[in-house]
DNA sequence: CATGAATGAGATTTCATTCAT
DNA sequence: AATGAATGAAATCTCATTCAT
């Protein structure tokens, strides 16, 4: 049926091969963003390249190839970004807000190619979890470093990793995607309160605990320490 | 194109025509979860719905209303499960547990209907922020009233609203979808430590503070160096 | 990569139903005869057959299907033909002039479709080998049968059937394909003479003998039996 | 379209360009057994060359002409295979047999080109045709001049050499190509039998019997019964 | 109400060929 | 002479939707 070589893809590696090669990556991550990844056809894409339709297959084996890379940079810039945002800051509280506010301005600037992500898990389920686990296991190690070093309380870090991913994704979403961003800053400031201190009224962070069965914490922080 | 919602597409009423729209419901619930909108084709639905393939324009205009439809019960379903789980809980923290609990059983029932949700970014935004929208003002008309009642720190209401929502989506992806459901009920202590008490070391729970200008909080305020 | 659904091929089973699919196997027929395979594109079939492109596929699941359909198709109507033209004949000798002849008129009247047979190597094997064996063995059986009765020398009988089988092939192609049609007559003498009889000069056909050790037979006919 | 064979076409003719051409030339005949005309692409070809894709069309116009230049390459080698084995035998039935070997052998040695010239029919006619007339021309004329000595009986040269080349043809995709060549001493035995005495049992070969009109000879002559 | 054959626009993908280097 | 990036026409195949029965 199906009478394909055995060879390896192989690429253009030349300096203008590189150019037309970072055209289309860039077309695409325009399209994908704007139309989804199945509404993007081939065609929208070489046609923002300004190259000819069967150039895409010179770089690419198929679109969901293409697809993948497009996400996967936008991961890598990402990390890159929030990495040198919060460069140097010892508060962590303030890591915490520097980062929230330097993901919000990463996708107020790539608003279209954030929308994308979501997509990649029908697309690729690999490349999805690959996009938040690698956020996930940096974050919740730094996290754990901070506890160990007093500056967050003890709580299991993988998790809070991800509540804090869940915060910035839904903040993200609703007031930056949805475009609300007058309220922006109000959000974040509100957010880092809820972060910081949690929900409960006046009650001081409990000190030691280790997580507790689940039944055992029916009533849990009316301590006197309050 | 647009037909939103105003739609003068009138199909069967009859016993046996609810029978057959709802065959088709179903159906579709299904093959939207396992392929994804739009692989899914319309002949995959009828064919699980075993129904002819003309049968479906009878009931339906196109292919997108009936996701809607689906996305829309799906959200209903919800909704509806959540506020009968926490009904009838008075401790505030004791209905956020509960509530997240129930939101992850309910993604164990429907897995691939979860999945289903993402897609409707691309399909239909409105019914996309519909879903969220939809748990978001209730939660924060709740959040508020307790606010009122003491039993929540004052924090801006809908905010909080979406981080929690953002904490519960990403814990459910993370821990559910994924399949680490051995560490769900350790997951899910972590997170209620965390929203019950934040991240902050030992710290009191500030009283009053209003949202403080962005700039003005550069430096943490405890700082005589600002 | 291939969201494929599991289901079997179904096509339509009406009366509507059989015409369409009996006018896309004829125009096939001609297509392909043609063209040849390659050459030949649904498109093609499907304007001949005065249907639209898409419902080749409501019948078919793709181009090499149709093309063992038809070429099967035309190794059936061969058969019964030629095994119609010499019923009833009980000169062995006739038989195969008879046969032959048959075979001749067939090809001039389906010369496209035979074109196609040859094409087969390449698309389906089976196909083709079945083509030719679907021939061979029930000749080389009905030649064995012939042989019992004395009406034909003991020569291999499956050897036999395909070396004139090799012959009918090279003729109709000389004679009927490449239109020297004028000459098919005389060639048809010819070769019933040759077939009859050999090319050895005067010599009568050796009795009873055995396939000889190829290095004894090294001067062969010169026996005093001549 | 049409370029034919007076191409205005002209290639290097320094060395190192015949030996370029020649590596052409034989990746093209490895490719072409191995996928076929259509499916064998002419970056298929000038890889397994180890040359640059446009390297092709400095010695080619099109893929077409490569082709037939394999084709008429490949009879041009076959013609003096066979003519060589031949050389020196004047025993006319053990040049046949002789001849039937080579040509076994011959495609033993190049099964995957043997298969190319079928698929020459539908790629350029003429191309076809001059395969195989290139042997029947020369065969007639040669089987002509051992009637005139007396070494076969007289019968159509031109109906007998195409006789020989369809059972050497067949034969040879039956016991070769097929993978039966147990059976192929066997076989060309039984088949030199037939070739040298025909079917008809102990009948002397009739001795100047000219092509007799075909209605007259319905009833095979020494029959009283017609 | 229900059916399912028919439609055709549109998507992906291939590859012979060109041409600037 | 040789290269290989770029081209775009053309082919296969899918599927939402229509409509006659």
């Amino acid at each position: 049926m199906n009478r394909n070589s055995t060879q390896a893809f192989s690429a253009p590696v030349t300096a203008r091969g590189q150019r037309t090669r970072q055209k289309l990556v860039d077309a695409a991550e325009a399209i994908f963003g704007e139309k989804g990844y199945e509404a993007a056809s081939i065609a929208d894409i070489t046609r923002k390249a300004e190259v000819a339709l069967g150039t895409f297959y010179v770089y690419f084996p198929d679109k969901k190839t293409l697809f993948v890379e497009v996400v996967d940079n936008l991961g890598d810039r990402l990390r890159d970004e929030l990495g040198r945002a919060v460069e140097g800051i010892s508060d962590r509280v303030e890591v915490e807000r520097t980062g929230l506010r330097a993901f919000f301005r990463f996708i107020q600037e790539h608003r279209l190619m954030y929308r994308v992500v979501r997509q990649a898990e029908f697309v690729d389920e690999a490349c999805y979890r690959r996009y938040y686990q690698r956020f996930a296991e940096p974050y919740a190690h730094r996290l754990e470093a901070a506890m160990d070093e007093g500056l967050v309380r003890r709580i299991d870090p993988e998790t809070l990793a991800w509540c804090l991913m869940g915060i910035g994704d839904f903040l993200g979403m609703r007031y930056v995607l949805w475009r609300h961003e007058k309220q922006l800053e109000r959000a974040l400031d509100a957010a880092m309160d809820f972060i910081e201190h949690g929900i409960v009224v006046g009650g001081p962070a409990p000190a030691r605990k280790k997580t507790p069965s689940p039944r055992a914490r029916r009533a849990p922080s009316r301590s006197p320490k309050t």
